[in-house]
DNA sequence: TAGACGTGGCA
DNA sequence: TTGCCAAGTCT
């Protein structure tokens, strides 16, 4: 696997290539530490320009404990999981105040930190400090269970899967193991249609010789996501500015910015419409958008109106030009998209 | 232990 | 179009 990172290893903005490590380059934890969870549950390609903007506006562990939370999560914004940004911050500033600025270079240490748990603990001890540490992401658990026929399904089969991977893991670059395993699982041995015959391990694969790659790992049956319904409130000023809130820190996207809303339920009545609106206006229905959560299905009607006496509301307004600017998740452009079709489109800016 | 928690890309 | 999924963590 060594042999192999050193010729085929990504190159990607966090990284320190092999080549580098072998004259002495030293990887940065704080950047292994913010690439590490920006990636839980996260594409790479999505990663890429939020890695950039953080250590180009943050540079190291301090200024990030030193910034103000509502720039942090504003710099989130479209990520998704911003609890994680949260915690990104709360950790960063334990690093700051418990730790002189420096990160613990042992797998306890860092998961005593808030976001980060046995996984990423484990990957930062391993990768910017190369220490020893059974690194297990979904990836390593595709190619280990591929690798030894692992059929119990998970999360199940996570003990099992950590054995294997630790009685795999060298001495010598640790690290480097990991991020082979990772590359090998994100390239090579991907979720749907492996390329068994581009593997530099495929003779050691019980699930190659058998021909039933595609079957592991074993997951348990996907639940039916149900759907939920509400009303989005947008609020124009005769400036053009929009009426904004900030969401309860906890919670789904606790403590980002949107417009006002009703709750979303699982009733398919006349929950919704402008008679839920938050306060009195000329409402008019501009659209119904769809947006999938993780765990939901939200279809939510968007409601206009200028408004000319200023409700007794808590929030904020907000003028077109620094609504990009705000901490408004993917949902909330959607809502803005479909009361001004010229401002927003598809949830970009 | 199981559910909460976002988003965009791709087959 | 629909479903699956991507370097998980927290409660």
């Amino acid at each position: 696997m060594l042999a192999w990172y050193d010729r085929h290893a990504r190159t990607l903005p966090w990284r320190i290539s092999p080549a580098e490590r072998a004259v002495g380059v030293v990887p940065d934890p704080y950047r292994v530490w913010l690439s590490e969870i920006m990636l839980q549950q996260t594409t790479v390609q999505a990663v890429k320009s939020y890695f950039d903007s953080f250590v180009h506006r943050w540079p190291t562990v301090t200024d990030l404990a030193a910034a103000d939370t509502e720039d942090v999560m504003k710099a989130w914004a479209g990520l998704g999981y911003y609890s994680r940004a949260r915690n990104l911050k709360a950790c960063a500033e334990a690093v700051a105040r418990d730790h002189g600025g420096r990160f613990p270079d042992t797998e306890d240490g860092l998961r005593a930190l808030p976001g980060i748990g046995p996984y990423t603990a484990a990957a930062i001890s391993a990768i910017a400090f190369d220490r020893k540490a059974a690194v297990v992401d979904g990836n390593i658990e595709r190619v280990f269970t591929r690798l030894f026929e692992i059929d119990t399904p998970l999360p199940s089969a996570k003990p099992e899967i950590r054995a294997a991977v630790d009685r795999a893991t060298p001495a010598d670059r640790p690290g480097d193991f990991a991020q082979a395993l990772m590359d090998l699982g994100a390239t090579i041995c991907t979720p749907k249609r492996p390329a068994c015959a581009l593997c530099p391990i495929d003779a050691h694969c019980l699930a190659r010789a058998s021909g039933r790659q595609e079957q592991f790992p074993v997951k348990p049956a996907k639940k039916e996501k149900p759907v939920r319904r509400g009303a989005a409130f947008v609020a124009e000023r005769g400036d053009g500015a929009v009426l904004l809130v900030k969401r309860p820190d906890k919670g789904l996207l606790g403590g980002m910015t949107g417009v006002p809303t009703t709750d979303w339920t699982v009733r398919a009545d006349g929950a919704t419409g402008a008679g839920a609106a938050p306060f009195d206006a000329d409402w008019h229905l501009k659209g119904v958008i769809t947006h999938v959560f993780t765990h939901f299905e939200l279809q939510l009607e968007v409601f206009h109106a200028v408004v000319t006496v200023a409700p007794d509301f808590p929030g904020w307004w907000s003028k077109t030009d620094s609504l990009p600017g705000e901490a408004l998740p993917t949902v909330m452009k959607k809502a803005l998209g479909a009361a001004f079709p010229a401002l927003f489109r598809k949830g970009k800016t």
